[in-house]
DNA sequence: CTGATCACG
DNA sequence: ACGTACGTGATCAGA
């Protein structure tokens, strides 16, 4: 029992905590190697040998060492020869491919490095490595750690077990218990195996039942317990699933048979055999510097005797003093007027940014621990006042964690914004940004100190103080207000959705099959692309060239192309669409709704390279509206109980940032008259007063041609026409529209000049690759040079609106609730409906004041679909 | 994990 | 002579 709480309670971080128990560390040899292999860029030794997969896994050896001091460690390896799994099934892990050269002259390499460490490395002809550690796991009592990227380890996961998993190539480590693997699997470890032996493994091509894939199976299983009960039931079932379960019964047992993973090897393994020598030897030492290990040399803690070469940083490092009690952390804070501070296990704060005080949080195998609650209740006075100024890394993920504590931030810096706005870079942990300015990764709290002096002043040096104080920094508690508020969702509509869908894709899977004559995957482009252009021996029209893996593409570009060479064409081009609605925007939000059916995105507010917000976990961004059977789907999302929808969005706005910029009186003079800018363009080029549809359309793509940066050949392929005739009317239109040309051409100037382009709010936007010396990369510059202000100063503009629509509802029972670029939506009751429409109204149009009018237009409704 | 595909502004 | 419009995020297959 005692494995498991001390297992659960292991921090990425554990530095200062000590395991109760010899414990043991059991290796995937190959999953490691293969991971380490594939997550690093190709190194060398001295003497050309590769090396990235040793050193990968020697960087992790270290850190389970380091974090966990096992007592004991062994390493399993696979051998070549076939295992009883092979002589059970002739496919199993058919599909794997031998490992490349360069991989595998490193096996031998990686097996000496730890016979120099005195690590057991265990390989037996016909057991796979799995079995070795399943073997080994229940043959000793000890707490076991297994570490290694496969997911099929999970069954063995027990009171005394765990599972290390490598995620992200091998940069992170997920401690997987009996608990976690329920909350991130929702399975227990016996339903592993069921799991498999229902919907297979594609890796190891373990077959599973057919129609069976992971939603089914986890369904199922959470609603059966085991693989026997489904089967017990399968009567019961009925229709398609019920069938498809009772003829795969026996392919599941086979399944079941091999994704079991053997407990009982003939393997002998004592535990003293898998001691080790640590801190290594100096043996180890030269083995390191021999391959060229330098970040592993440099470490003095791995090593027994101090052969460390000089440090080559000049970084100071930071003093880290551990506090037992919130008073002590206090007392470190004193009368400081700003002072740095990190969340999370440990909760870290600087005033120096050269010591760094840190209190373990949360409930850890020491009782002197205050929890998290203690923590954030004697702080926060502090965290809510006004005459401290708090340096935070990521502001809105620290109001979130406090929120639920019942403690305030008020009155911050975020260094995450500061890096973003001045440097281009994108939000990390805290720890990561420890590391990429020279510090340890636990010294969260003196790097932001450090950073937030030099950050405000970048700020300052590049004119963009205002665009962080009254723009950027107060937009996080905008942001953080809406993504708590969220969208509700319909969610007997999604089950009616749902349902209509699916059978929809059924049918339409059904036909697919008859018309080819056999099943396969259609999801899978490798195989649609062979029974295309094999078995149908349709015709792949040549300017398509090979994808990167070397087939044919699928694209509904493609499938454009060759859609009336076979009737099962447009059925596919369909499938796809029934089914991209039905995993994205159907089970996607399904699963992403809270207990009262509302979805709370998150605003990214640091990932975009032109100041664009993002949305993730739904991306509610990109919800279908441009086909009439995918904008339904905005039906969905609705109103709370009594309210109404305001959706209001920005007329061309990018188009009137041109007009601005670019001072070109033909196009101001459009927006100033109120005319349609399609329309006033194609009356431009096609020299009428009375422009067709056509005309129009054609006009609507040039439009978007310009604010893409786009070519001759570009605009040519969108509209259908030759080169020739798409530079025809990108001449006229810079012909009628001179300075819209003088423009663009300044902007790609002074962007190569001065090695950025940048907003009307003066946000910039680094673009080296327009002095590249390859065209194709420059040629990229230059369109994004193009593309970057205009872009950036709508989003720098809806921004403000957004801040001033948030402040304008305040006091009301309106909220806002999702931007999308150019749109913002509220949710407001029936009485405030009138007030909500002019403002917003209202404050969008006066953001900012250009040369032409920005207008916007609004609708509303019960839901999103009924707004437009 | 990366690439292919496809949803949005 | 080069390759082909800007910016995003989610899902799936397959390595």
């Amino acid at each position: 029992m005692m494995a498991l709480r001390y297992l659960d309670n292991l921090s990425d971080n554990g530095y200062n905590i000590r395991m109760e128990h010899d414990s043991l560390i059991l290796i995937d040899g190959n999953s490691l190697v293969n991971r380490a292999y594939f997550a690093l860029p190709p190194l060398n030794s001295k003497d050309g040998v590769p090396t990235n997969a040793v050193y990968g896994f020697a960087n992790i050896l270290v850190r389970a060492i380091l974090e966990y001091k096992p007592k004991y460690i062994a390493v399993a390896f696979d051998m070549r020869a076939p295992t009883f799994r092979h002589k059970m099934y002739d496919g199993y892990k058919a599909t794997r491919h031998g490992m490349p050269d360069d991989l595998a002259v490193q096996m031998p390499i990686l097996k000496s490095m730890l016979d120099v460490m005195g690590i057991k490395h265990i390989g037996i002809e016909g057991i796979e490595a799995d079995d070795v550690i399943g073997t080994i796991a229940k043959a000793h009592e000890v707490p076991t750690l297994i570490l290694t990227g496969d997911r099929d380890s999970f069954q063995l996961i027990d009171e005394t077990t765990s599972v290390l998993f490598t995620k992200r190539g091998i940069t992170e480590v997920q401690v997987m218990t009996k608990d976690s693997l329920k909350e991130y699997v929702g399975l227990t470890p016996q339903q592993i195996v069921d799991y498999k032996s229902l919907a297979g493994d594609s890796s190891d091509n373990i077959p599973g039942v057919p129609g069976i894939g992971d939603k089914r199976a986890t369904d199922l299983l959470q609603k059966y317990g085991s693989a026997e009960e489904v089967f017990a039931n399968a009567e019961n079932i009925g229709g398609k699933l019920g069938e498809k379960l009772l003829a795969g019964r026996e392919i599941s047992l086979l399944s079941r048979a091999l994704a079991t993973i053997k407990t009982d090897c003939e393997i002998d393994a004592t535990l003293p055999e898998m001691t080790y020598e640590f801190p290594f030897s100096s043996s180890v030492f030269e083995f390191f510097e021999h391959m060229g290990f330098k970040s592993l040399v440099k470490r003095a803690e791995l090593f027994a005797e101090s052969k460390v070469l000089p440090e080559e940083k000049t970084i100071e490092p930071a003093r880290r003093i551990k506090v037992n009690s919130t008073g002590e952390l206090l007392t470190a804070i004193g009368n400081a007027k700003e002072f740095a501070i990190t969340f999370g296990r440990t909760v870290s704060i600087s005033t120096d940014g050269l010591t760094q005080f840190d209190v373990q949080a949360r409930e850890t195998l020491f009782d002197v621990c205050p929890t998290d609650e203690e923590i954030v209740t004697a702080l926060a006075p502090v965290l809510a006042s006004s005459d401290v100024r708090k340096i935070v890394y990521n502001a809105k993920s620290a109001i979130k964690y406090l929120s639920p504590l019942g403690a305030e931030l008020i009155s911050y810096d975020d260094v995450a914004l500061m890096e973003y706005l001045t440097g281009g870079r994108k939000t990390v942990t805290v720890e990561g940004y420890a590391e990429a300015v020279g510090l340890e990764k636990m010294d969260g709290a003196c790097a932001l100190m450090r950073g937030a002096l030099q950050a405000r002043e970048k700020l300052s040096a590049l004119g963009m103080t205002g665009l962080y104080d009254n723009v950027e920094l107060p937009l996080i508690e905008v942001l953080y207000r809406m993504e708590k508020t969220g969208f509700l969702i319909d969610r007997n509509k999604l089950a009616e959705l749902k349902s209509k869908f699916s059978a929809d894709e059924r049918e339409i899977a059904d036909r697919i099959y008859l018309l080819v004559g056999k099943q396969f995957n259609i999801n899978s482009p490798k195989q649609l692309a062979s029974v295309l252009f094999e078995d149908l021996a349709l015709p792949y029209p040549k300017r398509f060239g090979m994808t990167a893996r070397g087939v044919q593409s699928t694209s509904a570009e493609v499938l454009s192309h060759i859609s009336s060479e076979h009737p099962v064409v447009p059925e596919i081009t369909r499938y796809r669409y029934v089914s991209k609605l039905i995993s994205t925007y159907i089970d996607g939000l399904g699963k992403l709704a809270d207990s009262n059916g509302v979805v709370h995105t998150e605003f990214n507010q640091t990932k975009t390279e032109t100041g664009r917000l993002s949305s993730s976990e739904p991306n509610l961004q990109n919800i279908p509206v441009r086909d009439d059977e995918g904008r339904v789907l905005r039906a969905l999302f609705v109103a709370r109980e009594g309210n109404l929808l305001v959706s209001a969005d920005y007329s061309q706005i990018e188009l009137r940032v041109m007009a601005h910029l670019s001072g070109d009186e033909n196009l101001i003079s459009a927006f100033r008259n109120g005319e349609d800018v399609h329309t006033s363009v194609a009356k431009e080029l096609f020299g009428t007063e009375t422009p067709t549809a056509n005309e129009r359309r054609v006009a609507k793509t040039v439009n978007f041609g310009i604010i893409y940066g786009m070519s001759s050949f570009g605009l040519s392929e969108r509209l259908g026409i030759f080169p020739r005739e798409a530079k025809e009317y990108i001449d006229k239109y810079f012909a009628r529209y001179p300075k819209v040309k003088e423009y663009l051409d300044g902007v790609v100037a002074s962007a190569r000049e001065k090695g950025y382009a940048e907003s009307l709010l003066g946000r910039r936007r680094a673009i080296p690759e327009l002095t590249s010396g390859k065209f194709q990369q420059r040629a990229f510059g230059e369109r994004a040079a193009m593309n970057m202000p205009l872009q950036s100063t709508a989003a720098d503009i809806i921004k403000i609106a957004m801040l001033k629509v948030h402040k304008a509802l305040s006091g009301m029972q309106a909220k806002l609730i999702l931007q999308v670029h150019d749109e913002l939506i509220v949710d407001t009751p029936l009485s405030e409906l009138d007030s909500v429409i002019t403002i917003l109204r209202q404050e969008m149009e006066s953001a900012v004041e250009l040369t032409v009018p920005l207008t916007v237009e609004v609708g509303c409704g019960r839901d999103w679909l009924s707004c437009k």
